[in-house]
DNA sequence: AAGCCAGTTGCGAATGATTTGCAGGAAAGG
DNA sequence: CCTTTCCTGCAAATCATTCGCAACTGGCTT
């Protein structure tokens, strides 16, 4: 059901989430065409932080001929639903990951690129204490820290 | 000295501020032009965040016909001297800000489009200290925090 | 199964911010 | 004043992302 044969583990949590995609879509009133079908499963699998463009190439292999318009279309669509989010790190196209059900910030790796998920209830309240002393709310925010891995004792 | 008849009070900061710009390109050796000269005195003058056409709106006023293509040339060396900092909001074209002593970051009013700085050296231990449990030094961090007023019972 | 039709698609052209190639121009220092 | 090297303005190029549009197709209705 989850197409091909990856490892057994998680593909009932990528099919669940496929789903949970295509039902944000239809709430939406738009069409479940075989393109879309193609992108959101590539979404849902996605453990990393793909750009529109590596999202267009996953979606290429299962549905040719997908073009990256309807890719950055769709991915449009998804975060107006809210169950994708547009990440902009500095400098780069924008990446994009599904919206779990817990919120959480970014550590951007300079040297590899490669991106951790954290988040901090600790932050999260000073950040809102902050606001609330000089009138505001939050309404969302965007917290990223650049990082190089520590050399322990080398 | 500070040019025009703006108010007495602050001149001469901008002043200063204009010296330790040029220094700093002059450090990097590269020449004080006129055309550079009158955008320095725009940023060490600015006290908001100017995005790159504004900042050349203003230098034209000091030094009609200076190009853009100027404009972000300096900008970009001013940032790879480390005197003036580059904001990417979300969205938005990028903003400029003279880099002052301290470390500050930025709360944009969603309805206004104005930043307000702050800073929380709360939030900065903590950020250090989820960092380095994850093995991780953070080179440099973004905190931006999209508000709006807070309806105080009106 | 056919038909209908608004929502979609792929394509290429358009955007908007920022960068770059290049030929003429001007800082710095002799 | 001269020279050398760095700059500048301009136009064209990038890059990521969006749009216009004619052809196409989900998902109903019949």
């Amino acid at each position: 059901m989850g197409g091909g044969f990856a490892q057994e583990n998680g593909m009932a949590a990528i099919d669940q989430r496929t789903e949970e995609l295509t039902q944000a879509l239809r709430t939406a009133g738009v069409r479940i065409t075989r393109q879309r079908k193609a992108l959101l499963e590539v979404v849902a699998g996605a453990e990393d932080h793909p750009d529109a463009v590596e999202l267009h190439r996953r979606a290429v292999e299962k549905m040719p001929g997908i073009s990256l318009s309807t890719v950055y279309r769709t991915l449009t669509e998804l975060e107006a639903q809210g169950v994708i989010q547009r990440l902009q790190f500095e400098g780069e196209a924008a990446r994009f990951e599904h919206t779990e059900t817990d919120h959480h910030d970014h550590m951007i790796d300079v040297e590899t690129g490669e991106v951790v998920e954290f988040r901090s209830e600790r932050i999260e309240a000073l950040q809102a204490e902050i606001a609330a002393a000089m009138g505001y709310e939050i309404v969302r925010h965007r917290l990223e820290l650049y990082v190089r891995r520590k050399p322990s004792g080398g």
